[in-house]
DNA sequence: AATACAATTAAACAGCTGTTTAATCGTAGA
DNA sequence: TCTACGATTAAACAGCTGTTTAATTGTATT
């Protein structure tokens, strides 16, 4: 992923007003891909899709996913610095559970999108 | 990214009722992801951005995000296999817009959180 | 104290991803 | 037909990411 500043062909193309003013206005969204990122990984996604029906400890995430309880461990901290999942210790377990109602409306939104895809194949 | 199976702690944890059914449920969320993680790169989560204001030719994209034209033509095309994007050819330029409304919810949910977050802080 | 077990962290590694450069395609104008 | 230029594709590469294994921490029970 190089990151160099680059010359672009000299000539701007066709819509110089509206250009130059996204150009401004763009960087105001930086850091929202994380939101997305947070999201991009099945692990993550399906941990998510779990916890919206209620809170669940790692170890069965764990065996829900069929995955490590070192990699479950790994996505939780992700989605809790993005603060999409928190949680609370009872004992030796720790439950986690969704932050918020937002989170419910993202994947809703998504899953209308992507279901409409579906249908349409 | 390694994927053999797993076998996990010989003992189902807490809830063996719920992780029975998610075991069964969530795999219908499979695929999902790539719908996210088509909007968690920076560089594609602009576009959208710009796109959601009006239609842009691709040479107007690269001068905003100043990378190459080869770079938002890669993005375009997974933008638009995923659906999330449409292109109509007028000439010699190409101009793409947001498939549908669907996607200026998803990402009116995404600044939501986003934006708390940040008030938060 | 000592043991057991869930959770976390660190290290390592294979596979993926975003970018550039260079070459090719498509369309319009001379 | 030739030229110009925007768009696309292919190849290559550096950096990132999800996973496992192994070691460590935290809590409760004996």
């Amino acid at each position: 992923m190089g990151n160099k500043s680059i010359d672009l062909c000299d000539v701007f193309c066709v819509h110089h007003d509206r250009v130059d003013q996204l150009k401004q206005e763009v960087p105001q969204i930086t850091g929202l891909e994380e939101l997305f990122k947070a999201l991009s990984d099945q692990s993550r996604l399906k941990i998510v899709y779990c916890l919206l029906h209620g809170e669940l400890c790692g170890c069965d995430l764990a065996h829900i996913l069929q995955i490590t309880p070192a990699a479950v461990s790994h996505h939780l901290r992700i989605l809790r610095h993005l603060q999409l999942v928190k949680s609370r210790r009872d004992g030796k377990l720790v439950y986690y559970s969704v932050s918020d109602e937002h989170v419910q409306h993202i994947i809703s939104q998504g899953l209308v999108h992507w279901q409409e895809g579906r249908t349409d194949a």
